[in-house]
RNA sequence: GGGGGGGUACCAGAGUGGUCAAAUGGGGCAGACUGUAAAUCUGUUGGCAACGCCUUCGGAGGUUCGAAUCCUUCUCCCCCCA
């Protein structure tokens, strides 16, 4: 549990990715053209945004800031060194990318993100860090690892020389690196863990390795982090990878996955996955999901959701998505639910079968 | 009535003597996707007791060691001239 004024962050929580758009939109004024091009660069700043959340009013056709009642969370651009590998450089002192829209060239060091996600807004700030991929030799995630700490102490630094920018209060979150190797784990979530923050993150996961090994590296973070702040798994994960990890501890996840297999036809649900491409639905004209908590759930048959991704029918990504949300975001309720009635590991096993099979 | 062009797998459309179960695209089927440059990418798509065999390029018949490809004929479609 974390409390913002944006309201508390009741754990565990999904956080569903938002969009640079809304951000625009919440800090018109606040946008300096730096960040604009940062934005342009690609989804290089993330916001993320609980659900329920209206921030946005179209009053004669322009949208403007109204405020909002959840808290409100950006990434750094620490993963895209990992996912842009070509189109970046990196350096002891930042990254420098290179726009894939225009070429032009962005200079991101611990300083400036931490500015920029300041002028954000966002209730929780992540740290600047390098996500490394797997595999990854020693010697190198030792190296980044190193730069990873030394980054955050820059933002800390730069964090507590600046004040919340729009009255309400705003914190940072570190990350935790390491790779895959044991040692370099430990070292990185003791150094996380002495930086005393409301809340700690494990980065690099989720980056190719074997979920085995996933599971194992945030175990042992886990086991470092302090249980009173929120631990927080960056970019995890499937509904299986997420009830196993709260079981190891985690309260926080974000992933593209949801969104992303939704908008190409993968459906997850209480009773597992369903690819929305098969024939099989074809003639099912049963709801999408009888225990779904959307709308769309009822409202749409399997054959309808078929029949509009086979047509290439936007529509059909577009119900997809809130289907998987809204799922994701019942998962992480239905467990808190199972942590205070005891009863989750049970519930947890029962889930994970069903939860994992192709319907 | 005269002249010309054409019928290829679910569809469109290459191929014009052996290297053709037949390019390519679409469609179909299936898979992947993990802090989002991602409404994307990949595989597969005649049959079978599959390192081989059988059936298939409008129908029938022929030439040839060998035919989707050449010849004869039938049939259907399109265009032009009357």
């Amino acid at each position: 549990m974390l409390h913002t004024d944006h309201g508390t962050i009741e754990t565990p929580v999904f956080i569903p990715v938002g969009t640079a758009g809304t951000v625009k939109a919440v800090h018109q004024k606040e946008l300096k053209d730096d960040i604009k091009a940062q934005i342009i660069l690609g989804n290089t700043y993330h916001l993320y945004l609980r659900p329920g959340l209206d921030i946005i009013e179209k009053a004669g056709g322009i949208h403007q800031f109204i405020g909002w009642d959840k808290p409100v969370l950006t990434d750094s651009g620490g993963y895209q060194i990992y996912s842009l590998t070509d189109r970046r450089k990196i350096s002891e002192n930042g990254v420098v990318f290179q726009s894939h829209i225009d070429g032009s060239k962005h200079e991101f060091t611990p300083e400036r993100v931490v500015d920029i996600e300041r002028t954000i807004g966002a209730d929780i700030m992540m740290a600047f860090d390098e996500c490394t991929p797997f595999p990854c030799d020693y010697k190198y995630a030792k190296k980044s690892m190193l730069v990873t700490h030394k980054w955050l102490e820059r933002c800390i630094k730069r964090f507590d020389q600046t004040t919340d920018k729009f009255g309400y209060s705003q914190k940072l979150f570190p990350i935790v690196q390491g790779s895959a190797y044991k040692d370099l784990r430990q070292q990185s979530a003791e150094f996380i863990a002495g930086q005393n923050r409301e809340g700690n993150a494990i980065g690099g996961l989720s980056v190719g390795e074997p979920t085995e090994v996933m599971y194992e590296m945030t175990e042992l973070v886990c086991g470092i982090l302090p249980a009173d702040k929120l631990r927080y798994l960056m970019g995890v994960g499937t509904p299986a990878n997420i009830l196993e990890c709260i079981a190891l501890g985690v309260d926080m996840f974000d992933c593209v996955i949801p969104t992303r297999n939704a908008r190409n036809g993968m459906l997850f649900t209480g009773n597992g996955i369903m690819n929305m491409r098969n024939e099989k639905w074809k003639d099912d004209l049963g709801p999408i999901d009888n225990e779904g908590t959307s709308f769309v759930d009822r409202q749409y048959s399997k054959a309808y959701l078929r029949h509009l991704f086979v047509s290439k029918e936007i529509l059909g990504p577009m119900i997809a998505t809130l289907h998987n949300l809204a799922f994701y975001v019942w998962l992480v309720t239905e467990a808190r639910k199972q942590i205070i009635e005891n009863t989750f590991g049970t519930w947890k096993e029962k889930m994970m079968k069903q939860v994992t099979q192709r319907l």
